[in-house]
DNA sequence: AAATAATCCTGCGGGC
DNA sequence: TGCCCGCAGGATTATT
């Protein structure tokens, strides 16, 4: 389940495979993705070089001279560095070839996604309207605070939303949560600026430790038939239901929320 | 306009 | 043991 220290993983760990290389081969097994991959795509980087590879919300961007490659892991996804003889698995649907090597993606769920943005930026509409970088200078708790005034929806439902800060998936938002100790079904506009301040601490430090704890991994990302960029944390609540708080020993709850398992302590996250 | 539901897909675990 | 069912999940699109 790759969220964002996932994909920063992934982004860190293929940038110095990827970049100052020529593309010399795309070959796309399985086009079926969440979107359909373009055969267009092929032609707009087979022969061009990498000039570098960024990260925004969960998206890779793979820059080339004319525009990027958007890849997105979705739920399933991995990108791994290997032979070009390398044979392929039943869901290894598409090869970025090197003449050093092949990026090869794997996806059996098929929830991610490839596309082409022509010229420089962010400008595609999978990019236009996503909200601030959850570590980046313009993510805080008053943006949160001013983002939340007129919503109703639970402070986790608000956070996990990628028009207010992008990156905060299911796992996330519930242990950011559970840092700030702020009870996740609470409404997001009846959390104050103080507290949305100390939530913004959690989420920017919950992401940088993930983020740390996933540089060991950096290594799977060449050869190997491991899944790279996936790296087992100890969780506080998420997927902790009926277990101790590992603070308070209180049993840790779960309610669907949104539509999705939302985890936290009723003793740490009273408000 | 905002909130909610449906949707895409496969692997896995539980129950029987 | 093997089958069936439900669930997991991100983010867009459709519906209320």
């Amino acid at each position: 389940m790759p969220e964002l220290p996932e994909v920063e993983t992934t982004r860190r760990g293929i940038q110095p495979l990827l970049a100052g290389r020529v593309v010399t081969g795309f070959r796309v097994r399985n086009p079926r993705l969440r979107i359909p991959v373009s055969p267009d795509i092929a032609g707009a980087i087979v022969g061009q070089c990498v000039r570098d590879v960024r990260r925004r919300a969960k998206y890779l961007l793979i820059d080339f001279d004319a525009g990027s490659l958007l890849v997105h892991l979705g739920m399933s996804g991995s990108l791994r560095w290997m032979d070009a003889q390398a044979a392929a698995g039943a869901h290894d649907h598409i090869d970025l070839v090197f003449d050093a090597g092949v990026l090869r993606y794997r996806d059996p769920r098929r929830f991610g996604l490839f596309a082409w943005q022509p010229g420089p930026g962010e400008a595609h509409p999978l990019l236009a309207r996503l909200g601030p970088e959850p570590l980046s200078e313009g993510f805080d708790g008053a943006a949160l605070y001013r983002a939340t005034r007129t919503t109703r929806v639970s402070v986790k439902q608000a956070l996990m939303d990628g028009q207010r800060v992008v990156g905060v998936g299911n796992i996330y938002a519930s242990e950011s949560l559970f840092r700030a100790r702020i009870n996740p079904l609470t409404p997001a506009c009846d959390i104050g600026a103080q507290r949305y301040r100390r939530l913004a601490d959690a989420v920017r430090e919950t992401l940088a430790a993930a983020i740390d704890a996933g540089g060991s991994s950096l290594r799977d990302f060449v050869g190997g038939d491991g899944q790279p960029g996936y790296f087992q944390q100890q969780y506080f609540v998420y997927a902790r239901a009926g277990e101790p708080c590992r603070v308070c020993a209180t049993m840790v709850r779960k309610a669907i929320v949104g539509q999705r398992a939302t985890f936290w302590c009723p003793r740490c996250q009273r408000g």
